[in-house]
RNA sequence: GGGACUGUGGGGUAGCUUGGUCCAUCCUUCGGGGUUCGGGACUCCGAGACGCCAGUUCAAAUCUGGCCAGUCCCA
């Protein structure tokens, strides 16, 4: 069973000696990141001396994963405790960015925010069955206060239903108060075993998580496309392609009367799962009570939903467009949307500092989040910088634009244009724009290309896309299909598949021709 | 749960086989000074490590045992 223990001595050890920490690379051991190290290139266009190169995406995803979410100060891994990450000053900038989508969204839907205590009597937890076998292995349990043990142990929540559930019982009294939509942003606690990655796999989630009671089942399935379509604003935001997938019975959230996961290809023929929405039916509603007075005052159960997300956006983000040098933010999720750099010279006096000052005061009059670099550092090394940490744009200004009262303005995809001082928001917002536009271009195009038809049992084998393929629907077939592709069913996509083909044929497995379009990946 | 491997400054490493030549190599990083600033500048000075605990030995980064941490493979 797993405890909260945790090595004092280690602790402080470690801790001690990351007090001081400005480093840059992960200080586990790791081979293939040695072996990727000792690959160094000569950065185009640099006089200087050779620069470490980044691991490349295509071969060494992973490593190349690692080494940006580091270098690009995003997150401190080296924190004691397995899964368990240090959000630093930038990669928390990123946090709250995501936040402010995610509530955003959901809040137009008119979702309220709450919170519920992280801890759950272990009485309520284990009210519906299949729910805690689902999450069993994977609980921390509070069990002593101070040196005495509790006596009933307590749950840090691993998700909120067990918590939340028992109070909707109490608040909900008549169809009046339907529907129920709230949501919080909290910290949940999962006792991963896996190796576990920053902001893809932690066991301390910052997670989002909306829970709802409806008055019936068509109620909550409208709940359901209402979060999709939530969602779909989400991503636009993020400029991430997905598809929402309905997963197969054998794979639902746990309790859940459905789940539809929102998937994501990354690499080859694999997906992560950023995000899901479920369906609870009266699953949790009859254990837990939550029922009603109907306007013909019969009693009823409610009909539940949920929609989560987390951190691991974050992560797909970075998947998804960080390129060969480094993370890449669309803009409304980056911690800088602009970042300023004046270009000083000796003959040019403070003429360069005071135009970056006077750009700096002016965006952020308007709401932008703005960013000088005003370090001792030559211009090039101040790009590159930037450019690690995935910044949007960035405004150069030297002598010959502050004369011209204008600046270079440079995306993050290399666009540079000039933008003028007495129209610069207009101008800096249109650069914005473009940028992001042609950002999720760039996504759905690379989106388009993950995915390939699979005709046979055959085809799965080493796939180097995500597969589409006709299903009959049966468990059997569907584990045919796992064991050839050597990874998962992700179920049947709801609303368009991703390559929009004709429903003709049947299962690839057993012929059937009652059948519906599946996709098979590897899962991160 | 079973097996294999790894642990050296903030990060990456050399040294370990054959104990001494190691108050530990190199790159990067960090602090201070000077010069410089349109794609990773230069220079001078300085800072920083053998995972932990025992054992063997005249002598341990190096050998042995235990512990802790991590990585990979299998169930």
């Amino acid at each position: 069973m797993a405890l909260l223990a945790c090595s004092a001595r280690g602790l402080t050890a470690r801790v001690s000696s990351i007090s001081h920490a400005t480093a840059t690379f992960p200080s586990r051991a790791s081979p293939k990141w040695s072996e990727a190290r000792s690959e160094r290139l000569i950065a185009p266009g640099s006089p200087g001396p050779p620069m470490a190169a980044l691991p490349d995406k295509k071969t060494d995803f992973i490593e190349w994963y690692l080494a940006v979410v580091e270098s690009a100060g995003l997150s401190d891994k080296r924190y004691p405790v397995k899964g368990m990450n240090v959000w630093t000053p930038y990669g928390f900038r990123a946090r709250r960015s995501l936040d402010r989508i995610m509530i955003r969204e959901i809040e137009a839907t008119g979702s309220e925010a709450v919170e519920f205590p992280a801890l759950i009597p272990q009485t309520e937890f284990a009210k519906e069955k299949e729910h805690i076998q689902g999450f069993d292995a994977q609980v921390y349990w509070v069990t002593k206060g101070g040196a005495n043990d509790l006596d009933i142990p307590l749950v840090l929540r691993p998700t909120s239903e067990t918590a939340m559930y028992p109070v909707f019982a109490l608040w909900i009294r008549s169809h009046q108060d339907l529907p129920l939509n709230v949501y919080q942003i909290v910290n949940t606690f999962r006792y991963e075993t896996k190796t576990t990655r920053p902001f893809i796999r932690v066991r301390e989630i910052h997670f989002f998580e909306e829970h709802t009671c409806q008055v019936d089942e068509a109620a909550a399935t409208a709940r359901v496309r209402s979060n999709l379509a939530a969602f779909e604003k989400m991503a636009a935001a993020f400029a991430l392609p997905f598809v929402a997938v309905r997963r197969p019975e054998w794979d639902k959230f746990a309790g859940a009367y459905y789940s539809v996961a929102l998937d994501i290809p990354v690499g080859e023929a694999r997906t992560l799962q950023i995000g899901s929405v479920h369906h609870y039916r009266e699953n949790f509603s009859g254990p837990y009570g939550i029922r009603y007075e109907a306007a013909d005052g019969t009693s009823k159960l409610v009909h539940q939903t949920t929609f989560g997300l987390s951190e691991r956006l974050l992560g797909a983000v970075l998947a998804v467009h960080g390129d060969a040098k480094g993370a890449v933010f669309p803009r409304e999720l980056a911690p800088y949307e602009v970042i300023v750099i004046p270009i000083l010279s000796a003959t040019a006096g403070d003429v360069p500092a005071r135009a970056a000052n006077e750009i700096v005061a002016t965006l952020s009059k308007v709401g932008l989040r703005v960013h000088l670099d005003d370090r001792n550092d030559r211009p090039g090394a101040k790009y590159y910088y930037w450019e690690l940490r995935g910044a949007p744009l960035r405004l150069e200004v030297g002598a010959r634009e502050a004369a011209a009262r204008s600046a270079s303005a440079v995306d993050r995809l290399g666009q540079r244009r000039t933008v003028q001082l007495d129209s610069l928001v207009a101008d800096v917002e249109s650069a914005l724009a473009a940028f992001d536009s042609a950002l999720s271009m760039k996504a759905r195009s690379e989106f388009g290309q993950s995915f390939a038809l699979a005709h046979s049992v055959e085809e799965l084998r080493d796939s180097k896309q995500v597969r589409q393929l006709l299903w009959c629907g049966s468990e059997e077939c569907g584990h045919a299909i796992e064991q050839a592709i050597d990874g998962a069913l992700l179920g049947t996509p709801e609303g368009r598949p991703p390559i929009e083909a004709p429903l003709s044929g049947g299962c690839i497995v057993c012929g059937e021709i009652s059948v519906r379009w599946a996709l098979a990946a590897r899962p991160l």
